[in-house]
Parts: C-alpha cells; sequence; structure tokens
DNA sequence: GGCAGACCATACGCTCTGTCTAGATAGTCT
DNA sequence: AGACTATCTAGACAGAGCGTATGGTCTGCC
C-alpha cells in the first residue's frame, strides 16, 4: 500500500544519477531487514515482508543476494565491523586490580556492541546453524575472540590449569550466550550490570585463582608450566 | 519399509488386538523422529519424512500432535525425564578435593546424558526460540538446573562476590552451550575429556577462589593427561 | 448385521521460496 | 535524435511444505 498504487510507477523514488549510489537498493534491503529484525525472528520474516518494507521487487532482490540468510550475513559482518572487533585489549599485565579493570573493561565492551547491534547478532545466534555460510561465518567470529583470548592466556600465564585453547573457547562461547540471553532478555541478565559482573567474575576465577573482588589474590604465578603442556 | 506398495492396505503391520498398544501409533512417531534428528537438523526434516519413516498416515501424525515441533518437545521431555536430571548431587561441604571431585562428577554426568541423547537436545537447542512452547519447556528446564546450583551457592557460601542466582544461571548456560558444541563436534569440544576439564575448571575457579588451578595437582584429580590438541 | 473408532489415502488451500519473462525508465553512445 | 544497455518493476510460475478436510476401510464389539 502506501504511495505505491497511485498509478504510474514512482520513478523519482530512488535517485539513480550518480554512480556512488548504486548500491541504493542493496542499502535499502539491509536496511530493512534491520528494523524488521528489531521486531520479528528471522523466521517470521518473510522474504516479502523486506521487498514491501525496502519497496523494491522481487527480481531486485535476488540480484543483490541470494536469500534471506544471505542478508544477515552481510548485517553481521557489518555489525562486527562498526564494533571494530578488534576493540579487545582483553587481559593485559599488571597488578590485580589492572586486571580486573582490563577485562571488565573489554566485557563491558562485547555488552556494548550487544546493545547496539542487538537485532542483527540475536538473528544470527538463533539462525547461524541453518545455513552453512552463516555457520562458517559465526564460528569465524568466534574463532576471532577465542584467539585473541588464548595469546592473552599464554602470555602472561594464567589458568594453566588447563588447555588455553579450551579455556578460551569457552569463555567466548560463555559471552555469546550470555549476551544473548540479555538481548532477548532472560533475567537476571536483562540487567546489564549484572550480566557484566558475573561475566568477569568467571574469567578472573578461571583466568587467575582469586575471584573478582576480594583483594586477596598473589600477584603474578608466572610458572603456569606444571604439567609441561605442549 | 519398502513392503508399503505391495497392493492392498498393509493392515496387520500393527496388531490392533490390545488396548495396551493404543498408543502405538504415537511411539512410532517418537521414534521415527529420534532417528531422523540422528541425521539431519529438526528444519531439514519434512513432516512428511516422518510419515514415511513411521509408516503412517498424515491423518494419525496430527491426531496425535499439533506439529513437528509438538514432537520435538515430546521427545525432550523423554530425554531429560530419562536421564532422571535431579541427579545433579552437585557440589558438597567437604575438603578441596572431595568438593573437585563433586563438581567433575555433575558435569560428566551432563556430558553422559549428552552423550545418550544428543540428537534430541541438539535439536531442542537450536530450535527452542522458534516456538513458545518450546522456549518455555527449555527456559524450564534450565530453571531447574539453575535453581539446583543456587542452592548449593548458597549453602556452602562460595562465590560469595557475586549475585548466587546470576552465577548459577551463567554456568548452567555455559554447559548447555559446551555440551552443544561437544555434540555438534567443534573443537576442541569434540573431546569430551577436554570439555569436562574446562568446564571443571571454570566451576571451581568462579565458585572458589583457589580455582582448580592453584599449583597443588595433588591425586584428586585424574591428571587430564594432557592430550595435546590438534 | 450394524455401529463406532482408529486409521489410511488423498486432495485441498495456503504460504513461502526462488526463477523467469516482459516491459518501463534513465543514462550513454554515435 | 534514436538506438543501446543496464537497472529495476510487476507479476506469473513451479515446487515445497504445512495443516485441514473428506471419504473409505478395517477391526472389534454389541
Amino acid at each position: 500500500m502506501e504511495e505505491k498504487a497511485n498509478g504510474g510507477p514512482r520513478r523519482e523514488r530512488r535517485t539513480r544519477a550518480g554512480r556512488e549510489d548504486d548500491r541504493d537498493i542493496r542499502r535499502a534491503i539491509l536496511e530493512a531487514t534491520r528494523e524488521l529484525l528489531a521486531e520479528r525472528r528471522l523466521d517470521e520474516i518473510a522474504v516479502a515482508d523486506i521487498l514491501a518494507a525496502a519497496d523494491i521487487s522481487r527480481g531486485s532482490f535476488y540480484f543483490y543476494f541470494e536469500s534471506k540468510h544471505d542478508v544477515l550475513a552481510a548485517l553481521v559482518r557489518q555489525a562486527v565491523d562498526q564494533g571494530h572487533t578488534a576493540a579487545r585489549p582483553w587481559l593485559r599485565h599488571g597488578d590485580e586490580d589492572e586486571r580486573y579493570a582490563t577485562v571488565r573493561h573489554g566485557i563491558s565492551e562485547g555488552a556494548r556492541l550487544w546493545r547496539d547491534q542487538a537485532p542483527v547478532l540475536r538473528a544470527i545466534v538463533e539462525n547461524w546453524r541453518s545455513d552453512p555460510k552463516l555457520t562458517e561465518l559465526w564460528l569465524q567470529q568466534m574463532e576471532g575472540y577465542t584467539a585473541a583470548t588464548t595469546t592473552r592466556i599464554e602470555q602472561d600465564g594464567s589458568g594453566a590449569a588447563v588447555d588455553p585453547r579450551a579455556l578460551a573457547t569457552a569463555l567466548t562461547w560463555l559471552g555469546e550466550r550470555l549476551y544473548y540471553l540479555a538481548a532477548i532478555g532472560v533475567p537476571p541478565f536483562d540487567d546489564e550490570e549484572a550480566l557484566v559482573d558475573v561475566l568477569t567474575h568467571i574469567w578472573m576465577g578461571s583466568l587467575y585463582q582469586g575471584a573478582s573482588s576480594d583483594g586477596d589474590e598473589q600477584g603474578g604465578r608466572p610458572g603456569a608450566d606444571e604439567r609441561g603442556r605442549p
């Protein structure tokens, strides 16, 4: 409906003037999908809905994207790029307080990214298993965080009792899950501070022996190789 | 299968004799679906596939179940019942070694349940968000574990630095995620021992400050044999 | 014999997907 | 100007899948 049925084809809707806005339609699709994702789940959105929201034709849609999932993939790439993923300085050498602050900061950054990009991230978490490309995309994304965390764990020799890589993978996916639960409003993580508190606590507890807040933990334990792990 | 196209209606396929096997068809549906889930994802299974596998008609299917998701709900209930969920003695008072052993045991039990019921649990994890009833079912299931864990945390006053309930929720969902990753073969959790090691480490580290990593690798621990990694 | 219940086969209407055709429009080339 | 090309539109289409409905058939029981 809308200004659509005014008789003639609504031509000037999009100025086909310059070359630079050549991807106009592509962007309209992405934007419309993003907006729809803020209201419904991906499986509740039909391609026809996107068509209507972006005010384009079916042909155009399939010219730019292979499928609904393909659109989601593009949105996810946008989202994580924008959140300049590398913004994970993570752990750093330093005294106990500094490590705590650094870990907590990284976790808060994650929360911020999820707050800003909730609809898209929610969608990828719910759908990455239903499409090979999405599966690869999301696993790769998680792998990025895992690799960064692994490096850090190995560098300051924390959490030496278990395989650093396994620990890093676990912490990464823990984040994925809790941020997601927060995004869909499952208590107690609907409160962002509670979320950050717990995540930080678990990170600190599994990386260094001391828990989060009480300051009784000793510094550095650089040994870290008690089992002669490869 | 296959004895289907022998011409006449295959009557005696199921003895309609007694009253007790009245639910024969219902069970055939559940069993067929379970088998199909061992091979494909739920979204790749059409109702027609279940019909063929169970060798029943469309009408019968919808007599016993409302939908594919309804079947999954029944399967999930079966699965967790069978795994006598309550089998989570979890943490118990005791010295460091005993606590470690108890936690590890509970986690191993979880791994066993997931090993036995992998197809069904994989399916519910992948689909609980796409249906209100499944959402409630799974959240309730997680709530069960969370409640048990919360009680235990409060009882022995561990992990006092954060809200016990939030911590318990986080640990529960961490398990859900890691068991799931194991079930779909994501490394390093395709190795069950690595999975149990890390989960135990994180539980210990966040419940008690002395985590499982403090240098004293005394006997209580099975050593984890340091299998390297792929 | 006749009734009721369980089940079967099949068809139906609907929604959604992805492809395809034909036509309109705008900028470009000669 | 007129032809050309790329882009986009509208809409038809086939195919899959879902959930419902209809009519027939078998079995056991009164």
